[in-house]
DNA sequence: AAATAGAATGAACGCAAGTTCATGTGAACA
DNA sequence: TGTTCACATGAACTTGCGTTCATTCTATTT
């Protein structure tokens, strides 16, 4: 066979263009760039994409359904639900740091139709998630009685913020542990109301 | 004078900035198209400003200090901190949905450093202002006793999620009231540790 | 009416980036 | 050794956009 199988060349593409992605945005990432990274020719990107917009839908599939197996498999043998949000909350926190760059991008930048369907399946699936948790929690009479689906949303608006944070100023970092206990406790005073 | 002075030109050319950044992001949004919603030739809008990056960086710092100097305003006189803080939720809410498309661009899409500059000061300003809510809380016994800087900081992160998600998926959204309920109360059951 | 100056124009320039394609390379097999 | 096929190249093409500037317009001044 020859130098490269085209597995091999395809796979340095990807990783390359991760990497350039999550430096510069989508719009500053060129298939130069990636190219040269990637240790190919400016042509060889298209020999395994179609466009630089496939490259990207590519990673972002690859990445949310990664997470959603490793977050699924973490939390379906813990008892407790408290405990099960806060393990949600550490592997979100976790992910995003491993991906800041990719998360900014997906802020905006880019409005392929085909990522958002992605995007919202991926969301809807996580919500769907949270809302077992937390049934699961009030049933065994641990969580307030509330409203599951509304709920669930704002835990996951929650955690996009916490997310954001990390990921946009370093410096004002704070732990998954302190973010579980705003969310489990609040900052009202308990036995007040 | 002419048909139109030059302020009113700069204005023009503003109003129109804001609502193509807010449509189309920064990269995508095009000196040429900015010029046509305002009204002016491309030769005009670079009689007002250097560049491009000039229009952006007028547009953050007018509506940071706008907004800065309002929420001030809104909370100087309410006395129940519990009440200071769903109203400054609500009034970041309420901006957010004004402003969706610019919050966005601020993932990322460009790191100029003048506007990196404004960002953090503004942002340090805003935990200031919170902090002092909660210290008040604590001083008056209607917050749990904590780390205050660390508690500002996770409550602003907080936020930011319930814009972002308010933002990015109109579908899914939740109110003010249920944003403020979370962040105040959490969601374990009172009386249980 | 002529002169002046502020405001405005838009064709043209330069450059960067996505994409294409005619051509090259090398391993395997005949 | 020659043929084939998969992989690879990178110059060239195209497009789009930020920016410039020689020129025009119009209202005020002289």
């Amino acid at each position: 066979m020859n130098r490269r199988t085209a597995t091999e060349s395809k796979e340095s593409i990807l990783e390359a263009a991760i990497k350039v992605f999550s430096e510069k945005g989508y719009s500053q990432t060129t298939i130069r760039e990636v190219a040269k990274r990637a240790g190919i020719s400016v042509g060889g990107v298209y020999i395994y994409f179609k466009n630089k917009e496939e490259i990207y839908f590519t990673l972002l599939k690859y990445l949310l359904d990664e997470f959603r197996d490793r977050a699924g498999e973490s939390i379906k043998d813990i008892e407790d639900p408290a405990e099960a949000v806060k393990n949600y909350i550490a592997i979100n926190l976790n992910y995003a740091k491993k991906f800041k760059g990719l998360i900014l991008i997906e802020g905006r930048e880019h409005g392929f139709t085909s990522c958002i369907d992605i995007k919202k399946k991926f969301f809807k699936g996580q919500r769907k998630l949270l809302e077992s948790i937390i049934k699961n929690g009030i049933d065994s009479g641990k969580f307030e009685r509330c409203n599951i689906k509304g709920t669930a949303k704002v835990i996951i608006g929650t955690l996009r913020g916490f997310i954001l944070s990390l990921v946009m100023d370093s410096d004002s970092l704070f732990s998954p542990e302190e973010c579980s206990v705003l969310i489990l406790n609040g900052i009202l005073k308990r036995g007040k109301k």
